[in-house]
DNA sequence: TAGCTCGTTGGACAA
DNA sequence: TTTGTCCAACGAGCT
């Protein structure tokens, strides 16, 4: 044993389940302490969410549940990391530190204090991604920022098997102890409610997921987005367990997500300026007009485009919203109202239960056109032919506004093309039962057209 | 080095 | 109603 007692310090990455920054810990240590340090410059951080918060508390109750049944359990500090792990060190004479791998800026500057600050042998283990940010590298050894070169290459990986759960995890006992918060949230916290999800998604949805992720109003989705935020689920064993089912077009597609994951986390690694910036700079320069009043209208669900505020509506209530939907309304803040899309993505963090900086980043880019992908700026989305092809009877839009219901399907879309008797019939008159359109889609295309063509010439 | 191919998720318009 | 074509041209990544 190289160390008596271990410090093991969960940030994300809260499983039991293929842990290896707690499963390496055990190898070298006679006891470990789990611990996890509640960062008020954190919780009080405008982008974190309460949806997430409460998420968060529900997840700790659970590991402190699972480390408990193997004669473990969770210490919980309320502080400056810092202070607080080197607090705990004193009082246990701990004298190493594992923890999993941290990619996003604030979180790996938090991390670099920590370890130069604390007299503890530290250890960053792998858990978070299926391939490191380092790993996957062109010819000339350089990140790669396009996907479809970077996936060819992630694809021929090896990755690692994912590792099972120890049995017994000894702790020292009487390590003084906050009590665990609670949240209240309606969707399950934890590894066991994660697994779950898994086994009902492979078994159920992944055959069909390449079709039938594309439609909202369907349950076609894994549903694992906040168990793989939270590490309540290993991207190990998510790959391992889906590649045991057949071979399947759904299950490509859905592999193909995993490695979406790692490509914007390593996008985010080697190139941190996206935290704050455009990928491309160039495009910093562009004069958003940011109308408070359009963006509060977005935010609210009331843009009078009924798959806008469905997806919004969806957000606000629930804390999730279909992928599809998520590029639609981001195209629609992006090109239709001309507002930065940073707007969005702060927005959607404080919304979103498995809102994750790498992801969040990169899709928001990818909708303003400003990020990895050379996407020719004209492409933008239009949010009637989007509403028709992917939610061709209104179910999703009708689900989420509801004063929608009484509209036909060929209308649903855009009630805006029924006139005032047709309306009055139906019981749904715009500007009194659904708002009325907040802007002119196709007046506004040619704006942001005519925005984005001035950047590149100018 | 120079040349080649290709780029997650599209839309408007004409035929 | 469906299908094909153009939109404008750049830079990543490979050979």
């Amino acid at each position: 044993m190289q160390h008596q007692t271990a410090l093991v310090w969960f940030r994300r990455t809260l499983r039991l389940d293929d842990n290896n920054s707690l499963l390496t810990a055990l190898a070298d240590s006679a006891s470990v302490i789990p611990v996890f340090v509640l960062d008020p410059m954190i919780l009080s951080h405008p982008d974190t969410g309460a949806r997430r918060v409460a998420f968060l508390y529900n997840g700790l109750r659970a590991l402190d549940a699972a480390l408990r049944e193997r004669g473990s359990y969770l210490v919980l500090r309320h502080g400056n990391p810092t202070e607080e792990l080197g607090r705990l060190a004193e009082e246990s004479g701990a004298t190493a530190l594992y923890y999993s791998q941290e990619y996003e800026p604030a979180g790996r500057a938090r991390d670099a204090r920590v370890c130069t600050t604390l007299r503890l042998e530290s250890n960053a283990c792998l858990d978070h991604l299926l391939s490191e940010p380092e790993s996957v590298k062109t010819k000339t050894a350089t990140p790669y920022t396009v996907f479809t070169p970077y996936f060819r290459v992630w694809q021929e990986q090896a990755f690692a098997v994912p590792r099972s759960t120890p049995e017994r995890i000894p702790t020292p006992p009487g390590i003084a102890t906050e009590p665990l918060p609670t949240g209240s949230t309606a969707f399950p916290s934890g590894e066991l409610a994660a697994l779950a999800q898994l086994t009902a998604f492979r078994h159920t949805t992944l055959s069909h997921y390449d079709t039938d992720r594309e439609f909202p109003a369907e349950p076609g989705t894994s549903q694992l987005s906040a168990y793989l935020k939270f590490g309540m689920l290993s991207p190990r064993r998510a790959l391992e367990a889906t590649r045991q089912q057949p071979k399947s077009a759904g299950r490509d597609a859905w592999i193909r997500q995993l490695a979406w994951r790692d490509f914007y986390y390593q996008i985010l690694w080697h190139f941190p300026h996206v935290a704050t910036g455009c990928f491309r700079p160039p495009f910093d320069t562009i004069a958003w007009h940011n109308d408070e009043a359009l963006f509060a209208a977005w935010q609210r669900g009331e843009t009078g485009y009924p798959i806008v505020d469905a997806g919004m509506r969806q957000l606000t209530q629930t804390g999730w919203m279909h992928n599809r939907v998520r590029m639609i309304v981001a195209s629609f803040l992006t090109k239709d109202l001309l507002c930065d899309w940073r707007l969005g993505e702060s927005y959607f963090m404080q919304q979103l239960l498995d809102g994750d900086q790498a992801a969040n980043n990169g899709g928001w880019q990818w909708a303003a056109g400003t990020g990895t992908d050379a996407q020719p700026y004209f492409r933008i989305f239009n949010p009637v032919s989007q509403g028709e092809k992917f939610d061709p009877e209104g179910v999703y839009v009708k689900r989420w506004c509801p004063e929608l219901k009484p509209i036909p399907p060929k209308w649903v879309h855009k009630p805006w093309e029924l006139s005032v008797n047709e309306q009055a019939a139906v019981h749904c008159v715009l500007g009194r039962d659904y708002p009325t359109r907040i802007v002119e889609h196709s007046e506004q295309r040619t704006r942001a057209l005519a925005l984005y063509k001035s950047l590149n010439c100018g």
